[in-house]
DNA sequence: GGTCACATGTTATAAAGTAACACCCATGTC
DNA sequence: GACATGGGTGTTACTTTATAACATGTGACC
């Protein structure tokens, strides 16, 4: 996801869907956990949970305490909504949540974008090679290190 | 890697091996560097460094600081002789080292054993989801959760 | 034998995550 | 309305994981 978009919508997009999943599924998204998943979505980029911490301390005007923030994570991580980028303790919105599937990720180490894919291809590999070896595969991690498109194209 | 082998053989040729390929590339394999390499494959499962730095610690009768462990699993990662495991904040010996690879893991939730494997499918498949969007692979990451065989078939 | 690069030691600190327990507050029940 | 119930949040303290800054050692090389 590169510079120039309208980012807002995404934001939008992103409540309103969550909004919508958690009725469906009578999970309660309160406005704690609201206000955290919007800001997990104030960029593309995978956010730190103090990182996010600091944000909220902020808007309420008075430090909150990391495990506010932690549980909200939970609940987000639970819920699809949310996933956890293992290999750098961070946390970015889901591209689609509702749907099936485990994460795979293609982060920029120039601009620090991630960029959620789920590429049946490198799915179905998994499972293959995992079966070929007698392992049940229960949640895979992909997490894809290099340069994206345009940082690419725009060297710095 | 279930229960039953020898182990003693895995840790013997590890640092064989490692001798080898330091010894190739000039790179200082050093007493201390060799004995937390040792200390790694001490077992198939994931170690944290912690747990390696206590284990250090009672080897040389006294504390030794957490820096002096992660200098040495640095510079082990560099050159290929283990592999991090980003999901559990822990290191693991490298099956292969010298090889080319990525690393890719089949981490089984019940024993804790890591698996390395190699699979020419699920690397081919991750650089064409890449190249696909533009990607540029520097450094796949695969860490997959579930249950080996032997977890499988000896449930708790 | 000087010096240079790299390895290690030491102390302190940062970053990431969790445990235990109290309190609040919506919901349902009597 | 009183009251139990359970999930969500607040508060305090703490653990685990990782790094910064600076001093000291040590071996290769000229
Ligand atoms: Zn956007
Ligand atoms: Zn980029
Ligand atoms: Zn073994
Ligand atoms: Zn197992």
């Amino acid at each position: 996801m590169s510079a120039l978009h309208d980012h807002t919508h995404c934001i939008a997009d992103a409540l309103t869907r969550a909004d919508a999943l958690c009725a469906e599924r009578g999970a309660r998204l309160t406005a704690l956990r609201r206000r955290v998943l919007e800001l997990v979505w104030s960029s593309h980029r995978p956010r730190g949970a103090y990182a996010i911490l600091e944000d909220l301390s902020q808007q309420e005007g008075k430090a909150t305490a990391p495990l506010t923030v932690y549980r909200a994570l939970e609940f987000l991580v639970e819920q699809g909504l949310v996933h956890r980028i293992e290999s750098l303790n961070a946390y970015v919105g889901c591209a689609d949540p509702g749907a099936v599937h485990s994460g795979q990720f293609l982060v920029c180490e120039s601009c620090g974008d991630a960029a959620e894919i789920d590429d049946p291809r490198v799915g179905a590999a998994i499972i293959a090679a995992a079966a070929d070896r007698g392992f049940r595969v229960q949640r895979p991690t992909v997490e894809v290190r290099g340069l994206c498109k345009s940082c690419q194209e725009n060297p710095r």
